[in-house]
DNA sequence: AATGAATGAGTTTTCATTCAT
DNA sequence: AATGAATGAAAACTCATTCAT
């Protein structure tokens, strides 16, 4: 049952490395990342500490990885690139908003960790990196989907929308289930369309 | 020279008590709550830690206080009534979002508490529910703005505002002094006073 | 009985950590630096490790403070001016190579740590430093001795005396008590005696 | 291309295992033995911890093993009975003498490590004891050299021998180059030679 | 024979909290 | 009221050793 060659090795490997991330991504998420230590995340993972040390060199590289994941979850949702080949900028930015509030209904937790890191741990360097050169990215898009649409000022309405996208995650974070997530996403995707409309 | 009154002792350890929290809330901002140590606070306010634990039975308690004074100062820049008393809806409006930015820009810190703390130690009951209740003042008072404004949707409106103040006190504190926190403010003002003009 | 003042505080403080430090000595030398552990040390001095901890930032500065303790008894042994005064040239020989000997027996332990240091964490760079130092002052002042005593070649003889001094340690140290230490001591002070007589 | 034969099959393990001990010796010279780990020593040698462990029980062994093969290296050089043969007894103190400081130029490390662990791991009891053999083996040695030479108290002047070359090997170690080696080592065996003079 | 995954006890270090003075 | 010495539990991290494959 166990793997043999050195490619199903490597391949175990792996699928135990992002096992880990994942449970110590939960974790970080549930409790934060001051709160969580090494042991608990090796015990919920049901594999020693030393055992975790060999798939990561320290707790921050531990963390890197998982807003890596938390990111690449993230973004793949948003902007994958084979879904939105056919569709004009105006419907590529509501699959976008659209794709952000998936997330944000089905992974609520892994959305606050984001934020939670963004601000909380952006003190450690490393993570503060990781995480600006995703937002960076992120603008970068919204920005080229904007001119795309002829937008007047499309570098200003990539910050704002992106805002707007990081400012409800908080707000559904804090008002729970009495936010009213659908309408808001009717009205913000409406807003872009009206505007197309009276730009015509 | 030391109180001997029994109110002014009182006067006197109430006022001890804000500078503690008042210092700890800096430590708290800048290194984080977990990185500040009861021995970083006691040295700030140059006192021993046992005295400091006559004021405060633990380290949570002084937490909460700091969340608290954070809160209060918060919304006395953003809403106090007192000013706002002989301006119409839209003048109230471009204060409050000024008011907010105002915060934004010279107690950074400050505000980036706030969100660190309302996301990360929401799991601790007592400050989930402080939090949570700030919010909802909020957003009730930006709703009856707009219905005074005679918006056609203000609890939506209300939210979204909320929101988008939220997601750029995030964006800024990622992007740092690269984001163009004016020209967005600008464009949030001129957005509402466009949007009644429009109406108009 | 428990100092009140500051001053006896300090004293208090002072003396405690002199006592650590000793105990430290004492467990680097009989089971090398890297075998004795900071508990080894707290449970040696009876004290807690977090209180050990008040006193030296890290292991490394308490082996510091070992090194340099360690050295101050040494060559307060050896070579302490006043004593040496009114002696003439082969007076003070002998009393440097009697001087070693007493250290040698009654500090068996401390000399080995010198000679172990010298070898064995030369590698940091600060305490090679320290250690080369006092062997050139050493050497330095063998070789006014013997420039006194009219020695053909003193800087020769500063050298091999010095060098003979260490291995003495060093075999001691591996042969224990079956060393014969009186017998060599006598024989190395009338090697001194004697080249004067010849020289006569 | 492996070997068939029980024969080759040993030759080969013995030589695989002489290639380890003197990687490993390498390793503890250079970092110490406390800061080198059976890992490291594994990645030198390319080849698994498990295999490593079936040439050596544990740690401890491969380092007395090291301790055996750097003995062996240096008493190869001084006292190599063959080439000894034929010479009398000044001539082979001349040689030892002149043997020993061979080594300490050409292998300056190697004796470094000799020291080292004479002193630093001495607290290891197989440790002590292997290296208290070899040096009473040599002080042996010494002692019949000079009863063949017909010295007053031959005892003696083999531990003083035996000192003045291991004190020598440590001044070298600390001074570094700028110690006068070569004229040392004249004047020692001019000391004998004299000697012998002297009593004739 | 050979691998390296896996373990767990051990290491250094930190810090909230208590308490004798 | 005020101090800071003292504690001890817990954290991150290491490494000699074992064992399933």
């Amino acid at each position: 049952m166990s793997p043999r060659t050195e490619e199903q090795l490597a391949a175990h490997r792996k699928a135990k490395r992002e096992h880990i991330v994942s449970e110590a991504l939960h974790l970080f998420a549930t409790r934060g990342y001051f709160n969580t230590s090494i042991s608990d995340i090796a015990k919920e993972v049901k594999m020693s500490k030393g055992l975790l040390y060999s798939y990561f060199e320290n707790k921050e590289e531990l963390l890197n990885a998982a807003i890596d994941f938390v990111l690449k979850e993230a973004t793949d949702l948003n902007l994958s690139e084979d879904r939105l080949k056919d569709l004009n900028p105006e419907e590529i930015i509501r699959e976008v908003i659209e794709g952000f509030f998936t997330v944000l209904e089905e992974k609520k937790e892994l959305w606050g960790l984001i934020v939670s890191l963004a601000i909380h741990v952006a003190s450690i360097p490393s993570v503060h990196q990781t995480i600006s050169t995703i937002y960076k990215d992120l603008a970068q898009q919204l920005q080229e989907l904007f001119i795309a649409m002829g937008h007047p000022d499309p570098e200003n309405e990539a910050f704002k929308l992106g805002a707007l996208i990081d400012g409800i995650g908080i707000q559904y974070m804090v008002f729970g289930d009495s936010y009213p997530l659908k309408k808001i996403k009717e009205n913000i995707i409406n807003g872009y369309m009206n505007q197309k409309n009276e730009e015509q």
